[in-house]
DNA sequence: GCTATCCGGCACTAC
DNA sequence: GCTCTCCGGGCGTAC
């Protein structure tokens, strides 16, 4: 699976401090608008924010780096010893085929119920969902680089290191294998944590334009500075 | 001990390569001045390098927090398989009095073969050294806090953080004991580090410089701007 | 649209 | 002389 995580009991509850202090920070800075009809009209805002756009890009990953089950077998997350999982975790991973033939007893697609399920997204993201569901609903089940979860939820990289607030999925990197290896979120669990983090999509928004604007006032203030240099 | 460890042996070989980068960088820079007659005179230096103050604040530990073996008896490293010593780590720090009767059967202090080991640089900093010595080479067993090391040493947090590259000791924030844990590292292992990461004692000097002078000229530079745009 | 450093600087945290 | 964040920026890096 993914490195050692490196957060303590104490860092995690710093973390929920900091959390809440950028909150305060922000609601300070500027109060979070809040649309009441946003159920209504998603809004699609302006595609100055990438995070609206969902693209598909790593929602099917390289066929060529997996095995066919042939089937769509389930392997055996759940009954496996600890002993033995860890020596799964070190071969390529394997699929053993073992299936419940009642149907009913074994684990289902949180959406649809099918027990087709994407072994990859339950082994790395715990998530129990099958591959037409996962490819159906990419708002949900897409992935995100770590490079766009910084960029896109403004989360940062201590946030992002830790497999206990956010799984991660390695894959070698697309550009050359020997590259640092790519890091890959779900969605889901990216959004509902960026949402905690910074108090909703607006919040989040808010804070983006934010920077965005501070980013402008300095750029401004130096050109300034240069200028009145030059006089 | 202290927490896991962040770096995978691909994170190590990096680290070698930004070593050698950035030995070749300070290099083209300003080649490092080697004085031929370095053994000589000590040449004290500028007293502003505080590494050169070699002062003794952490040489020796609070007494209050230690449990004192009335006898200085060695505790049984070597001996423990590794599930018993897992158990002695959870515990506050317990001394097992084993010793061998056959006195060089012991583990001896690195300097004066004595077999009086302090009992936490054995076990925090892999040191065999006795209490005596300890506090006789404060230049070598002398303790730095992570400040100290990232400060004076021109270490970074990715280098401190791993147990692999410089091991540490942790203990309660002397400010506070609820704060963040104090991080303490050996003198003699930190320089041994800091050589090899920057060429040499001089090297680092002249990277110490560079960055002094470097602060300068922002400063500098800023307050024409300033003087500038106020004309 | 790949990632992991480093750096300086700052504000702020822990109570 | 305590430590941990974050941030922005810029550049290197991996081959």
């Amino acid at each position: 699976m993914s490195g050692e995580s490196t957060l303590s009991p104490a860092d995690l509850a710093r973390f929920e401090q900091n959390r809440l202090a950028a909150k305060s920070r922000i609601a300070q800075a500027r109060p979070a608008v809040v649309s009441n009809d946003a159920a209504a009209e998603p809004k699609p805002t302006s595609m100055q924010r990438k995070r609206r756009a969902i693209d598909l890009t790593y929602c099917e990953y390289n066929l060529s780096t997996m095995k066919d089950t042939k089937g769509g077998f389930l392997y055996e997350e759940q009954s496996l010893p600890d002993s033995k999982k860890q020596k799964q975790e070190e071969r390529p991973v394997v699929y053993e085929p073992t299936i419940d033939l009642i149907l009913e007893n074994n684990p289902q697609c949180e959406t649809c119920k099918s027990i087709d399920l994407d072994p990859q997204y339950l082994l790395h993201f715990k998530v129990q969902v099958c591959r037409q569901c996962k490819d159906k609903h990419p708002e949900k089940y897409s992935l995100l680089t770590k490079t766009e979860c910084r960029e896109d939820y403004l989360l940062t990289d201590s946030e992002l290191r830790d497999d206990r607030l956010l799984p991660h999925w390695e894959r070698p990197n697309p550009h050359k294998s020997t590259y640092s290896k790519m890091l890959l979120y779900l969605r889901s669990q990216v959004e509902k944590f960026a949402w905690e983090k910074w108090g909703g999509p607006e919040a989040l928004d808010a804070e983006f334009e934010r920077r965005e604007s501070e980013k402008k006032e300095r750029k401004d203030k130096k050109f300034k500075l240069k200028m009145n240099g030059r006089r």
